[in-house]
RNA sequence: GGGCGUAUAGCUCAGGCGGUUAGAGCGUCACACUGAUAAUGUGAAGGUCCGUGGUUCAAGUCCACGUACGCCCA
């Protein structure tokens, strides 16, 4: 590598100089090709230089074939995130499958068009915006002006959009950002309305109430997801709790019977005892009657939960008397039990009566007992006191069964006036209460209940309970007006289309998915707030002439007002307010005083998500015949709790609209785990930083150990600095190493001119060679790029066929593995095989390499270029580099996925080359077992195995396989015998039996544990091929035997091969000589003593081809010894001359070495 | 409170239709090997398979109950 002589490798690289680093430095290169890439134009040409084929029509030719993917395209939904914040590990996790499939897909053929996604609505952007405007309520962004606080969530939700594509970017995750889509942009927003125009059309929208957490100092509801803004939304707070009486009054089958008996229900919200509409009871929950002490302070009978009267007793005036508790009097005076079923429709005495005119209420169905399942006898009395208005439960208990949603307070959570006005009675008994905030009220409600006797209990109740994240006001659950789906209607055409999802993992579509969809609820779909998509709904504001008015496009506006929704530069814009501004006289009405105004609602942000796939290409207004051959996709992929989010909301929207799935093929992810196993979190940084782990370790890195990870299989998955690096080490670094390897003796080779490879094909044009195996050399191998006639005399040896084959069993397994989305077998594959290449055939051909073994550095070439591509989609950087280093080609990520079939299937050099692996890796056992270091050589190593022949070659020299087995062990000889023609006892093998239970069980019965236990302990024997264990004869089948080591033989050392290993090794078995000569004894030191050269040269940081001169300082023993062996000593050390200096006896060998001028040829 | 899921080595996880000696990777320790490699090889230690009860000739596996944790919904 002199200015002279530049290197052969790399024949190119995004690096200044062309040199194959050492100590790599993966972010530096990572670095490096992204800007290559950027100046090349990779990506775009990726897509450009795939063909889709179109039919007649000129409609892509897009049948889904039968493993689910599309003849000539593959299509990729891009699940919008969401940019008002920064990306963590799960976003990139996400993007790094986003990233590898397509690539995938692609080198397989494909055009896989990818285009980013914004999510841009919602309320976490008006949350965000409120945050960074200082707002605290709804009352500021109306102050404010609704367009003014639209451009601030505008801005908000893109303020991070260059910090995305900057991490999409480093994670190598090619997508298209110019040709994105936004939900925010009016395209998509017209799509939106349309589709819900489509569901009105079709009848599957409808308005209703429902209840939601409220907050009455901001005058807002808030989502549910609210609720986990922060760690500090829930907490302790005391609450009165009341028990309170309602008597019966008739109804139901047992109304007559239990007239006049008080249902004690329980709350501990007092302040919707006003609007008690019903009382819930638990069908198979047993209630019991009991009559009051008379001389207590609720005489009379009294019903609540059999398992609650004890609870009960003393409010009910039992008192503990002598030896009886008042709880056991309770007890005795239990007069009646009843199933809650039986309870149903019995009617009871509402506590006050300013609802009871049914006229103006529509309350004829209220104040009645209900059955629900919800109840439960851990809290209260199990009866819970039922308000339509101010419970989820209550509310749609109450809308079954007839029951008004009514409000009793307002806005800001104070009661109403009416409260002071009188009842139909003429009383005003919460007079005072009107116009109170709710809990300010309770103490009045709670004292009105005592004067009316109607309180059997108040006891103060701690729990959690919601807060408003931003003001810390305590919450209240309150009905809202709200827009649905009736997703219950077609409810089971989406349970039949999920059978057309393929979902990974598997387990997902009829478990997480499945059920969710069997319990699907009406969708609620309005919002009562401002940054969204518009539900285009105008409504008549007189209710007298009602009439609702729904619009599905822009055109249709147009048509209706007189022109499109414009915003302030007067370009057609969906938002608030300018949609809120078109308004028309209601047709309806004679008089021509009302007016169509649009519902203030705007839809949930997650009816944007579930429109994607046609509003993202503007369907049906544009695109009519892309959508209807790229839909379903063929792949999604984010994480599993979007089987209520993502993936839900599409397969609904995919369902009503046009009765398919929305995507064929769906992965669902775990979720990423900070270092302790919790949830990650800023502030424990209990995970690493995103841009260390960049700048460290690389974004290769960090794919792979999320890829490799069980998370892609629905598991949880803990991010740790360690596991980050495991993958460097494993995968890596021994790519780069082999790259490394063979850069650099490709570059030394010829004197320094160096030696370009190739790919190595047989005479028949197939990548390897069908020679025979077990030979030491096969017939001639082409070389690509020459004629059969010019192919240089190559001999591929049974370890070439090995790492050949291995390849092609790569690729094999590899795209199988990717064909089903199953990236961790992917990775599992490369893993194995990156640990084969460098441990095995490199370190077992560094002498080939050294002696410019052409043959050796054009397998490794193909093997190389091989890896390199399939591990393209995984390691999409480094790989690259190694791709581009290796050919010279401008990307490996515009290369075609190799061929599996191309690759001949050669698994008896595989299998001969894993039986002489087990032999050598169950050898070094029996060294470590007789205490034989390695460089101590042995004399003889007996190997027994079936089919010895096979091992032994034809061949005239040395079989490689023995070859390979005696270097590896420091054998003088390795005799082969074949198992057949030895009787293991002579060598101390013995036999074992093991019953076959499953077998033996069925026929046996009781009897098999007798000869279990037979065969364990010994008892049993074989005569005339007839097993018997433990007294009982054993059938064919019932038994298997296995060899076993029975004990130490003499001066060696015994050990049985696995039986499952490769090669059909069952009933081998090693023999090792353990006997120490002098002459080994003397070898062995000598050995030592290369090893103490080597390390001197190495200190002495010397060149691996630099002759030396050699100063021995050492015991007599150890001279003697490199006496005795001084030309393997100088030989293996480059050693020109070799200078002896004898010690004393107990001398440490010492080396000093000093290079040679004469370097080497 | 409800639904779903999980519980196996220090850690992360595998463990067909139940079969008697429960595995892997990582980590730890010891030894070995090493001139491409921040690698590698061999071995050792490490288990109340969450608990209790049941079914069975046989239970980590099936059933019931319980406990703990997680996710979703309240």
């Amino acid at each position: 590598m002199t200015e002279q002589n530049p290197p052969v490798y790399p024949r190119a690289t995004s690096a200044s100089e062309r040199k194959v680093a050492t100590s790599v430095r993966f972010p530096e290169i990572e670095e490096r090709i992204l800007k290559y890439w950027e100046a090349d134009g990779t990506f775009h040409a990726s897509i450009a230089n795939r063909d889709v084929v179109r039919d007649q029509t000129g409609h892509p030719e897009n049948p889904q074939d039968s493993a689910g993917s599309r003849g000539t395209e593959f299509v990729f939904y891009d699940g919008p995130p969401f940019a008002n914040g920064l990306p963590h590990y799960g976003h990139l996790l996400t993007g790094y499958v986003k990233d590898l499939v397509p690539r995938y897909q692609t080198m397989r053929g494909k055009k896989v068009e990818r285009r980013f996604g914004w999510d841009t609505h919602g309320l976490p952007a008006e949350l965000s915006a409120m945050k960074d405007l200082g707002m605290t309520d709804k009352a500021e962004i109306e102050s404010m002006g609704i367009e003014h606080f639209n451009d601030a969530c505008r801005a908000n939700v893109l303020k991070f959009t260059k910090e995305w594509e900057a991490y999409v970017n480093r994670q190598a995750r090619w997508v298209d950002f110019e040709n994105d889509y936004k939900t925010l942009n009016v395209e998509f927003m017209e799509s939106v309305i349309w589709a819900f125009k489509q569901l009105h059309d079709k009848g599957l929208t409808y308005q209703g109430f429902r209840v939601l957490p409220y907050c009455w100092k901001d005058e807002t509801p808030l989502s549910n997801h609210e609720l986990r803004m922060d760690d500090e939304v829930y907490q302790e707070r005391q609450d009165p709790s009341v028990t309170v009486t309602f008597p019966i009054t008739g109804g139901g089958a047992l109304g007559d019977q239990l007239a006049g008996v008080n249902l004690l229900a329980w709350t501990t919200t007092p302040w919707t005892l006003p609007t008690n509409f019903s009382v819930a009871v638990g069908a198979e929950i047993e209630y019991a009657v009991v009559e009051a002490p008379a001389e207590g302070p609720l005489p009379g009978k009294h019903m609540l939960a059999a398992d609650l009267v004890s609870a009960y007793a003393k409010d009910l005036g039992f008192t503990d008397h002598d030896d009886v508790t008042a709880a056991e009097s309770a007890q005795a005076a239990v007069i009646g039990r009843y199933l809650g079923k039986d309870l149903a429709n019995l009617q009871y005495r509402p506590l006050w009566d300013y609802y009871t005119d049914a006229s103006v209420w529509g309350t004829q169905h209220a104040w009645r007992v209900l059955i629900e399942d919800y109840v439960t006898t851990t809290d209260g009395t199990g009866l819970v006191h039922q308000a339509s208005a101010y419970g989820e439960e209550d509310q749609q208990s109450s809308e079954a069964a007839g029951i008004p949603v009514i409000l009793s307070v307002d806005a800001a959570a104070e009661f109403l006036p009416m409260f002071a006005e009188p009842t139909p009675s003429g009383d005003t008994p919460l007079a005072e209460i009107a116009g109170v905030q709710v809990f300010a009220a309770n103490r009045a409600i709670i004292n009105r209940l005592k004067a009316d006797g109607r309180l059997v209990r108040e006891q103060s109740y701690v729990h959690s309970y919601p807060h408003c994240w931003r003001c810390r006001t305590p919450l209240i659950y309150k009905a809202v007006t709200s827009w649905y789906v009736a997703v219950t209607e077609f409810k089971d055409r989406m349970v039949a289309i999920n059978e057309e999802i393929n979902w990974i993992p598997e387990n997902v579509k009829y478990g997480q998915f499945g059920k969710w969809l069997e319990n699907a609820r009406d969708w609620s779909i309005s919002r009562n707030r401002y940054w969204g998509s518009p539900i285009p709904v105008w409504a008549s504001d007189n209710p007298e002439y009602p009439r609702t008015e729904v619009y599905g496009s822009l055109e249709e506006l147009k048509e209706a007002f007189g022109d499109y929704p414009r915003n302030a530069a007067g370009e057609p814009d969906l938002h608030r307010p300018w949609i809120d501004q078109l308004t028309r006289p209601n047709p309806d009405d004679p008089t021509g005083q009302s007016t169509m105004r649009r519902v203030e609602d705007v839809l949930d942000v997650w009816f944007d998500s579930g429109s994607m796939p046609f509003a993202q290409v503007h369907y049906p207004f544009e695109n009519a015949g892309w959508f209807d051959t790229h839909n379903p996709a063929d792949f999604i992929v984010e994480y599993i709790g979007q089987t209520r989010g993502w993936f839900y909301t599409m397969h609904i929207l995919a369902t009503a609209l046009f009765d398919r799935p929305a995507f064929s093929n769906v992965i669902s992810h775990g979720i990423v785990l900070g270092s302790d196993g919790q949830k990650m979190s800023k502030s424990l940084q209990n995970y690493p930083d995103v841009n260390e782990v960049f700048d460290r370790d690389g974004s290769d890195a960090m794919r792979w150990f999320l890829m490799a990870s069980p998370i892609l299989r629905g598991g949880n998955l803990i991010v740790t600095e360690e596991g980050i690096r495991e993958g460097v080490r494993q995968v890596l670094l021994p790519m780069w190493n082999a790259w490394h390897f063979f850069a650099l003796y490709a570059n030394t080779a010829n004197n320094g001119a160096g030696y370009i490879a190739r790919n190595v094909f047989t005479e028949d044009g197939d990548r390897l060679s069908r020679t025979e195996t077990g030979a030491d050399s096969g017939p001639p191998v082409a070389i690509e790029g020459e004629s059969a006639e010019g192919a240089h005399d190559a001999r591929l040896t049974p370890l070439d066929h090995y790492i050949l084959a291995a390849a092609g069993d790569l690729v094999r397994e590899v795209t199988e593995a990717l064909d089903e989305f199953n990236v961790s077998r992917a990775c599992e594959a490369l893993r194995g095989f990156a640990e084969t290449l460098t441990n095995w055939y490199i370190r077992r051909s560094r002498a080939r390499f050294y002696g410019e073994d052409f043959t050796s550095y054009d397998v490794l070439y193909t093997v190389l270029e091989t890896f390199t591509r399939v591990a393209a989609p995984l390691l999409p950087l480094v790989s690259e580099e190694i791709w581009r280093g290796l050919t010279g080609g401008r990307s490996v990520h515009l290369t075609d996925w190799p061929d599996p079939d191309t690759y001949v299937k050669d698994e008896r050099a595989v299998e001969l080359m894993e039986l002489t692996r087990t032999v050598t890796s169950a050898g070094s056992a029996l060294r470590k077992q007789a205490k034989q270091r390695v460089r101590q050589p042995l004399a003889t190593l007996t190997v027994v195995v079936p089919n010895a022949e096979a091992l032994a070659g034809t061949g005239a020299s040395e079989s490689p396989y023995v070859q390979i087995i005696a270097e590896e062990l420091n054998i003088k000889q390795v005799v082969l015998l074949d198992a057949a023609d030895v009787s293991p006892e002579q060598f101390g093998i013995g036999q074992q039996l093991v019953v076959n239970a499953r077998a033996a069980g069925p026929r046996l019965g009781k009897q098999v544990q007798h000869a279990i236990k037979g065969a364990k302990s010994g008892d049993w024997s074989m005569a005339g091929g007839v097993v018997t264990a433990g007294g009982l004869e054993l059938q064919e089948g019932e038994y298997t035997l296995t060899t076993t080591v029975s004990e130490e033989a003499g001066e060696s050392a015994v050990t049985v091969l696995d039986a499952a290993s490769a090669g059909g090794a069952r009933g081998g078995f090693l023999v090792l000589d353990t006997t120490l000569t002098p002459e080994l004894v003397a070898e062995g030191i000598a050995r030592d003593v290369v090893r103490t050269v080597q390390a001197a040269r190495k200190d002495a940081e010397l060149n691996v081809s630099d002759r030396i001169e050699t100063t021995l300082t050492a015991s007599p023993e150890v001279i003697a010894a490199v006496e005795a062996h001084s030309e393997l000593v100088k030989a293996e050390t480059l050693t020109l001359t070799l200078n002896l200096v004898e010690g004393e006896a107990t001398e440490e060998t010492r080396a000093t070495v000093t290079a040679l001028k004469e370097s080497h040829a």
